[in-house]
DNA sequence: ACGAGCATTGACAACGCTAACATTATTAAA
DNA sequence: TTTAATAATGTTAGCGTTGTCAATGCTCGT
């Protein structure tokens, strides 16, 4: 297709050897055979063909980000996260290939993965023998970046109940993923911590969006009126709250105040500006970029799991009371 | 670092071309021989190296998207176009690539070009003299998926004067893009071909954010209170009109119709839902890679230009009248 | 004048794979 | 039985690049 230096070295005379020096070793080179070799380049717009370096250097520059199917592409928080290990990698001359086969184009120089599902588990551990590998979740047996979810929702309901709210209810996600388990973990832990005891009626299960988070707060807040705060496990679950909130007339924050989980964006846009636990998913990529390019240098294949804290974003749908 | 071929003809003592062919055709081998290579390859977990098959094959089965310095990578217009075209290539065997570099990966089959910033346009031509190359936007000299924003703009000017309202103000970005202008064209056709006069005062451009969208029209109707509807160039900037109504106790969409422009997702989280023109995105994103998957099977390298209908997709912040 | 050292260029092999052709053994057809 | 077709495997070369070593010519100090 392109110019090779082959052709280049038949065109000006000199061996391929030379005209592959004249850029990569330019000093070696006697000044005119270098000037006439640069212009012949640019005059027959040779282009070097990586994927020939890429056989001699054995590295292809390319990280593989792996996105499991249950995970969705448009899913803004792995938008979010590989919009951050991007620019890491980047600035570091790294490519990022998307794709959301496993063995599809494994000769990459390393691989991070957003979330694990079970069915890749095998797969995963298989792969992290042999190549740099992140994850982006929690596994003993691989490299690991994860969020501290516990913490997290310690953070939203030690910030519901230091606003002075008396009957702090939970709103969970009914999806069988440690995430929602350790979410709920924090709400009670802090709870408990602060001699609060816990109303079964108080914690409802549902699905991870606004309708569903609409639907249960309506239902939720109609049998149970003495909740006067209400901690969802998402912010998409936090606006189905807050529109239902509206509709029944309920006064944010005074009369109830409602914290969301995730910060992604979306607590900007709702009007009043929410109360929630933004996880640094920007930042959480850029570390997965650092952890796996330290690891990929050392050719080292780590085992450990960095946590990373969430931070409370106070916005305007809890009020100190 | 991994098993290759020569490696396993030496343990299993076959030449390297039949171990090759055990795999890709399989039907060549006898019974006993296949058998035995196969668990071989198991057995010492054997990769292709797909560096070298592109070598031999002459290409990767990459595709570059390139997304232009002045472009957010966060940018929920750029990750919805490449969600749509990352799942068509995706089905069709081919990977993306995401880089802002231009030729730090060119050994790609093609490239997917996000918009065009000024001075990348010779290295854009110079490109696709080469390479099968589509861009979302507009150039007269490579193949182009663009928006139709006169038609965008046309269909929510049309829609505001259908629903009655009488003093119709434009707030528009203030941005030198084709884009921007075009908006600004179709707001002016529409109203010019419905016998309504454009006063001057009722135009106003500005910031693409929810702040700008704030303070301007904050601004605006203040000093214009006759505006009975307010379209917007941006959902962003919407939501800032939105909230700056809510402030002035103005009512919407009885007192202040408002309708907003990019339909990815936003107007459906603001209350009242807004009235947006939705541009399909995520299926623009399937077209440049349906464009440019069929340019590289024909050897093509195309020059026309596709666009795309954007659909005026209604809200609660309009009504009839 | 003579080898040591340097500047400049080239030959060859290798990276891992596959296409094209070549070889051998086996079987069917004449 | 001889010939031709077929099955099963191997040999060679090439994809485009670079590392290693070799070769040539030159300068310089002695």
């Amino acid at each position: 297709m392109g110019m090779t230096l082959k052709a280049l070295s038949q065109i000006t005379g000199y061996s391929m050897i030379t005209i592959s020096r004249a850029i990569n070793y330019p000093h070696l080179l006697h000044k005119d055979t270098r000037e006439k070799i640069l212009a012949a380049i640019k005059q027959y717009e040779y282009i070097p063909n990586n994927v020939a370096k890429a056989l001699v250097y054995q590295r292809t520059n390319i990280i593989h980000v792996y996105v499991p199917e249950d995970l969705s592409p448009t899913n803004q928080f792995v938008m979010q996260v590989t919009a951050g290990l991007g620019s890491y990698l980047g600035e570091n001359g790294y490519s990022i290939l998307i794709s959301k086969n496993w063995y599809q184009h494994q000769n990459v120089d390393g691989l991070i993965v957003m979330g694990l599902s079970l069915q890749d588990e095998e797969r995963l551990h298989q792969l992290a023998k042999h190549k740099p590998l992140v994850l982006f979740g929690h596994d003993d047996a691989v490299a690991c970046v994860d969020v501290d979810n516990v913490l997290g929702m310690k953070l939203a309901t030690e910030h519901a109940i230091e606003c002075g709210y008396r009957q702090i209810a939970f709103l969970g996600i009914a999806q069988d993923k440690k995430f929602t388990k350790d979410r709920y973990d924090g709400y009670r832990n802090a709870m408990a911590s602060h001699g609060r005891a816990i109303n079964d009626r108080h914690v409802v299960f549902t699905e991870n969006n606004t309708d569903s988070g609409y639907r249960a707060a309506k239902a939720l807040l109609k049998e149970c009126p003495e909740i006067d705060c209400l901690i969802c496990s998402s912010d998409d679950m936090a606006v189905g709250v807050m529109q239902a909130a509206q509709k029944m007339n309920i006064d944010v924050p005074n009369r109830l105040g409602v914290i969301g989980y995730d910060g992604l964006g979306t607590e900007l846009l709702v009007h009043p500006q929410l109360t929630t636990i933004h996880q640094p998913v920007y930042e959480i990529g850029i570390e997965l970029a650092k952890i796996l390019l330290k690891n990929i240098k050392d050719a080292e294949i780590g085992s450990k799991t960095n946590f990373y804290a969430p931070v409370l974003q106070p916005g305007a749908t809890t009020v100190k009371r």
